[in-house]
DNA sequence: ACTTCCATACTTCCATACTAGTCAGGTTTG
DNA sequence: CAAACCTGACTAGTATGGAAGTATGGAAGT
């Protein structure tokens, strides 16, 4: 079959062989050498890496509770296409979280923390002339950075779930997103939390999280087989407003 | 062993296993029929209904990843105990979450939501006086219907997974919470959110996400062994801001 | 009395066999 | 010719046996 794009990495026999398959097949996933809609079975991937169908099962069951992949009783396996509302639903979800973060960091500047960002913003401008490939790494512990100073580490481990999604988009879309940009709007953040302005940091976070997959509908309309547009035509996003409110 | 508490009830063998033990298992957590520290193991819920130890273990890493259940390996299996910081986390989160599905809502009201959660609101007070059990299937209802109407649902989705950790002290606490008190906190979300107004709308709400858990340090002190409190005294809870901000 | 070793009875983890549902294609039947 | 019906090659779901790791209690030695 269509296997053998994973079998890259060979597995350490005296590990745990679950968490092995699991990371294997995820990675593979994310990074879109499984397309979406393949076709994988239990005991393909088991004689792909030698093992019994047991844990390959296990690993199955953590990927499909995760939306990666989609297991369909006695039929079979599918690895699942990127459902655009999920996508959406991922953002606004960390949107959501991830304003009440800054917005606890912006309630008491911490002079370290804000150190510690600025060091960060230095490494990802000297890396936004090359791979863009490492970039998301640099953005990835920059938004954790966040998450930890407001001692808030739990809260990062349930947006790495959701991240899984809007990643897969965003390998799609490598090569042609705004680094510089995103950077700017990192300095924003950490300039708000600085002068300890709320209002202006919560805009900031927010208006950088929907920057993120700006170019998405670009990405859906080049490779629309991809996608799993739920039915008849893309969703709108509907998001809080940036700010408090307007009353009249 | 002590599972027999949670032979109640029968398993239809027409239907898949997995499903079904993880939702006795579940069921019985959740209401600490299985209390927290709990050791048992595959072998024992196996032959506790009649089946093989495969669906079983299943249903175990489902529970193990919502953080019910500790697999320890080659060790044994216990029932987690409550994680003090785990649960104010998941407020937290749930907070941040439902603070912006709030705002959603506020900010183009819908007449027919609005008369929908009036209705709501009767069925709660008619529930005040009886059984508290009730009353928390009500409230779930009514948060997931904020959520739906703001076309959220899969936020909701995640929100569950939050309130099981959450619903775990609340079923300790039942008998004493202010049923009055939340039925009125629900009463001034929705007329914030009739009015339009977002501020008013997200204050609602962010301070009755607050009272749910008010009586924790009591719940804590009574059966302090059913807790886990990670190191040394109780974490304090950081929340944002219950508004956008305040610059100098 | 105290430590070390080892047998034993657990536990989860992995491999294998079997069951049952699904689908595609060829065959038979009306 | 078409439609219904077998049939065999898949699939995931379940059962069961054995492997490796871990705690525990008692025997042997210091």
């Amino acid at each position: 079959m269509q296997a053998e794009r994973i079998t890259s990495v060979a597995l350490d026999p005296a590990a745990p062989i679950t968490p092995q398959i699991y990371a294997q097949l995820r990675d593979a996933i994310i990074r879109n050498r499984l397309a979406p809609g393949d076709r994988i079975s239990e005991t393909e991937i088991a004689r792909t890496w030698s093992v019994s169908r047991q844990p390959v099962r296990e690993a199955f069951i953590r990927l499909a509770s995760e939306g990666l992949l989609a297991v369909l009783p006695q039929r079979g396996t599918i690895v699942s296409r990127i459902s655009y509302s999920a996508v959406l639903n991922a953002r606004f979800l960390r949107e959501a979280i991830e304003a009440d973060i800054a917005k606890i960091l912006a309630q008491d500047p911490d002079p370290d923390l804000v150190r510690e960002l600025r060091d960060q913003l230095e490494a990802q401008e000297k890396l936004a002339a090359t791979s863009p490939k490492d970039f998301i790494a640099l953005d990835e512990q920059f938004h954790r950075t966040l998450a930890d100073g407001a001692a808030k580490r739990g809260a990062w481990k349930l947006i790495e779930g959701l991240k899984s999604q809007m990643d897969r988009v965003r390998f799609l879309s490598l090569g042609h997103f705004p680094v510089g940009k995103l950077i700017e709007q990192h300095r924003a953040v950490v300039d708000a939390v600085e002068q300890g302005d709320i209002n202006a940091t919560e805009t900031a976070i927010r208006s950088h999280l929907r920057e993120v997959l700006i170019d998405l509908p670009q990405i859906h309309a080049a490779q629309p087989d991809f996608f799993d547009v739920p039915e008849g035509g893309v969703p709108e996003p509907v998001n809080a407003p940036t700010q408090g409110g307007n009353d009249p």
